[in-house]
DNA sequence: ATTCTAATGCAACTCAGTTGCAATTAACCT
DNA sequence: AGGTTAATTGCAACTGAGTTGCATTAGAAT
């Protein structure tokens, strides 16, 4: 599916805002912050980016991450995959070959593991 | 180990915040908020109890989850286990039974579920 | 083209968590 | 037991990620 069907399927107006956040999102490896992304599209308004980040968790568009620092990651959510936040240096990685172990009468959207990356382990 | 033990084996002052802030934990069944616990504890400062989470998380004695609500919850770590965060109604439940996976390379110190709990799946 | 309503952009706001600092007090030493 | 000192407390002021109100803009439908 384009970004412009994803929008559009769900019922939601094609802005140019809508497009340009999809665009800088589907060339991330890894979830990203407001502040990342700003970086990235110094013309977005904030506003405009949290709404989205609602309308597209919403829509099933984009995964929101919490991050252990108080602030949340967003990334595309084609492929579904684990994450682990290092409590170190506060890297997200995507555990992208990880499963999603099955939990009797939960539906599971994601998980996230907490604790010390192979880095930081090393020390 | 005691509570008061768990406080001076790691070097720590022995204050009566300290002790009262262990003694609630105690009573939990689940991990609460600063607001909770303040509703537990109508005379404990703000500042003195995020000041000693951080303390007691450095610690080990005390794990913090993020909710998927921008508040972060606390309980005692004696027993390690994963949790789940339903985002509807936004309860956490303790997975006390489920494993810990392990990941090769990685220090896993938690595990955070998120998604549809029993209750909010039957609707 | 006109109309209608969703979405944007800006500024003001919220509130969980942090920080600075003076006052207190637990632990240590004699 | 009393005196010293550095950790901890309590309060008020601050921070910053995320939200909200509202006037303006611009998709989409007819
Ligand atoms: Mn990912
Ligand atoms: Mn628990
Ligand atoms: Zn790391
Ligand atoms: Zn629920």
């Amino acid at each position: 599916m384009t970004p412009n069907e994803k929008i559009t399927t769900n019922g939601l107006r094609l802005t140019a805002p809508r497009k340009k956040i999809l665009a800088v999102f589907s060339h991330q490896a890894h979830p990203i912050s407001f502040e990342e992304y700003a970086s990235l599209d110094t013309t977005m308004d904030k506003s405009t980016f949290y709404r989205n980040m609602q309308t597209f968790e919403a829509a099933n568009i984009i995964q929101g991450i919490e991050s252990d620092e108080g602030k949340r990651y967003f990334e595309l959510s084609d492929t579904i995959h684990p994450h682990f936040v290092c409590q170190q240096c506060h890297n997200i990685t995507c555990l992208d070959e990880t499963p999603i172990p099955k939990l009797n009468g939960y539906h599971v959207n994601s998980i996230t593991y907490k604790g010390q990356c192979p880095q930081c382990s090393d020390l």
